[in-house]
DNA sequence: ATCGCAGCCTGTACGC
DNA sequence: TGCGTACAGGCTGCGA
């Protein structure tokens, strides 16, 4: 569920409320897998007193700096979300981490399909130092970007997707990107023209400063789907061209939306704009 | 290098 | 209403 959008939209909202700053006054784990291979003990000995002292995110991870040198990675994988909530509020089933901060309030880490992983340690770049580039960094530099591309023999979807070829992509703003540039998810990355993998350049960028500028996407209604730390939802949903559109005209050419299986991941297209 | 599959979990939607 | 099945936005590890 959340993909570079959300976890920006996520990161972004945890600053405005003041999270910076902030001591961790307590900590629990109730799921182990989701710490491993902490324990819940040695977890909240770590955690305990420690002062946030920045928030960035990098891909689809979360990066909690503390100011003893250790750094917290969280990745919400498919159904995590951050809940920031008033210390005495009921806990919901779902609610597997709790951070007791030291203003009254509550950081809380939900995940119903519990896939999500917290990872505590100083030395975040081992895991980081192995993702692709940021697509919106000004690092991310067109013409390196179309050599990289045109040198893979995959197909474009498993490669948006690849996590180390590119980084912050998921199955909803690859298919995006695919539909903005009007390229067919099939298309193997190395038979793209220079003018192609230009259009996947921009498209790609321009898909995920919308989701941004819209505060993510919330697909559907129910509990399990993306939500801000306050509560609220997204609305990039209402932007969305072909993703869960399947059988709707094509904004571009009116031809029915499709959906198909690549790589065992659903994908839509429009099969006029998106010729294989 | 690339592909396909199972596994990690739970909730929801849909057909009968 | 109840039951069974398929599917879900991510990622990892394995064998081929």
């Amino acid at each position: 569920m959340p993909e570079l959008p959300e976890v920006e939209t996520v990161v972004r909202e945890l600053r405005a409320d003041g999270l910076i700053g902030r001591s961790i006054t307590r900590a629990q784990a109730f799921w182990k897998p989701m710490i491993a291979p902490l324990t819940p003990a040695a977890f909240a000995a770590q955690l305990k007193g420690r002062r946030v002292q920045a928030i960035q995110r990098r891909a689809k991870y979360i990066v909690i700096t503390l100011a003893n040198g250790n750094t917290l990675l969280i990745h919400l994988r498919m159904t995590g979300q951050l809940n920031l909530v008033r210390k005495g509020a009921p806990r919901d089933p779902h609610q597997h981490i709790v951070l007791c901060l030291d203003d009254g309030r509550d950081l809380r880490y939900r995940d119903t399909r519990k896939f999500g992983r917290w990872i505590l340690t100083r030395a975040p770049d081992t895991i980081l130092g192995r993702l692709g580039p940021e697509p919106l960094s000004e690092h991310f530099d067109r013409k390196v970007f179309i050599s990289q591309l045109r040198s893979r023999r995959r197909q474009l979807k498993p490669l948006l997707l690849d996590q180390t070829f590119l980084a912050g992509l998921g199955n909803i703003y690859a298919d995006e990107a695919l539909w903005d540039a009007r390229l067919h998810p099939g298309r193997v990355a190395s038979t793209l023209s220079a003018m192609e993998a230009r259009r996947l350049h921009g498209a790609i960028r321009r898909v995920l400063r919308r989701g941004i500028q819209n505060k993510g996407t919330t697909l559907g209604s129910g509990k399990s789907n993306f939500k801000r730390p306050g509560g609220n939802r997204g609305q990039n949903q209402a932007g969305l061209k072909v993703f869960r559109r399947t059988g709707v005209p094509c904004l571009r050419c009116g031809k029915s939306i499709r959906r198909m299986i690549i790589s065992q991941r659903a994908t839509h297209i429009c099969p006029n704009c998106q010729p294989a």
